[in-house]
DNA sequence: ATTTTATATTTTGAATTCAATCTTTACTGT
DNA sequence: ACAGTAAAGATTGAATTCAAAATATAAAAT
């Protein structure tokens, strides 16, 4: 499961571009600047625009007809759907992690069920959403099934900028981490379907997803 | 929900190579021939290479440093993991179906669904699968969810050549008939619950898998 | 005759070039 | 001053070019 390092050039580039994107050096609806991420980058524009035309058919940016490429804006609808699929491919996920997770991969996923418990306890947003983030991937990586790890990464990552900058509200993240109860208890019980289940609708609150995608507008991040 | 014709040079090239892949023109395990598809297409290498980067990050062809591409095999774990991952699509499709599917939709599904039967009855295989992966996309396409529209489509072409190549057993075939009135009559009540229960299902027989690979490899498709 | 080595040819990856289109700036007329 | 227009400049899309690497072909040695 080592991922092979394709190492080309534009892999490497569309890495970066995500990156400024994942952190904010290109905002949402901006203008690619080729010229200056290519002296940047250190390549003329052919890989760079390689690198475009593959992250276009990611969603990170839109390309234009004679006006290059643009940076996605993330609408309520896109984060609403692709929130909807993510959950779809968490719930089966839950089933395979439990025929398939080690002991020692559960005993890491319990390590950050504690650390994550206590950021909750100390109203520690970020990093309570870094460590449920690091839980859910974990239990993605436990299905051992290589398509659905890498969708659900793709998908992950398109929004991954709003969901870490909006506020929970209290009584969200309340029930997150009671779900996140459950989720332990079902995944150390190896019981397959009741985690799927609790997968399955764990961040499709529409009213929340809603209120994150106004966060986000607000702070003009979509 | 009309798609967006992008209409981009790479975008043709990458719909026309998909295509060849498709028709079994361009065989997997081959070298992609840049200079005779560039000649054939009437592109230069650059339109094309962008296409190739774009299709490696799908997955229809891989890169291999300094020399160029090749048409991606299809592995026995791959195909499964697909399949499961396109189950769980299916599975979230029927749930939402259900809530948005329009009265002539629903039509539409139940026509092609009498079709299919009919070509079960004559034992016309090839139509019967083509109104089969109809009815199945109708009913993604329902879901009104452009993100799992996407995906779904994106992971049914990757598998496509596979699944249209083997022959059902009479038994998985009978099964899936069944399953199909199954799905028609949880439509029709709109009880998503039910049809998701059934698409989540309903592609994953493993045994059915693994001779659908056996078949393909036979073949040399995968 | 078969393997090895050397040379020629092809293919690849990435930079460069060039025409077409877009954007900006400067100018004109009201 | 301001809207409209023309020219200059910048950016884009795609073809071309060029060095490096891989493959094929031919010659030499065992």
């Amino acid at each position: 499961m080592d991922k092979i390092k394709q190492n080309t050039l534009h892999g490497e580039v569309a890495v970066r571009i995500r990156d400024m994107i994942d952190a904010g050096t290109l905002t949402p609806g901006s203008r690619v600047p080729e010229k200056q991420l290519c002296e940047q980058f250190g390549v003329s524009r052919t890989p760079l625009r390689e690198a475009l035309k593959v992250l276009a058919s990611e969603g990170f940016v839109e390309l234009l007809p004679n006006r290059g490429a643009r940076i996605s804006k993330l609408t309520i609808d896109t984060l609403q759907h692709t929130l909807e699929v993510m959950s779809a491919l968490e719930g089966l996920s839950g089933e395979l992690a439990c025929a398939h997770i080690s002991e020692s991969e559960l005993a890491s996923v319990e390590a950050l069920h504690y650390q994550m418990l206590a950021y909750y306890k100390n109203a520690n947003m970020a990093e309570y959403l870094l460590a449920n983030q690091k839980i859910h991937e974990a239990i993605v990586v436990a299905s051992r099934n290589d398509v659905l790890i890498d969708v659900y990464k793709n998908l992950n990552q398109r929004v991954r900028r709003v969901r870490f900058s909006a506020e929970l509200s209290k009584e969200y993240w309340a029930k997150a981490v009671q779900d996140h109860e459950d989720i332990i208890t079902a995944l150390r019980r190896r019981d397959g379907v009741t985690l799927g289940q609790i997968l399955r609708r764990h961040l499709s609150d529409k009213v929340e997803v809603s209120y994150l995608a106004e966060m986000a507008e607000a702070k003009s991040l979509s």
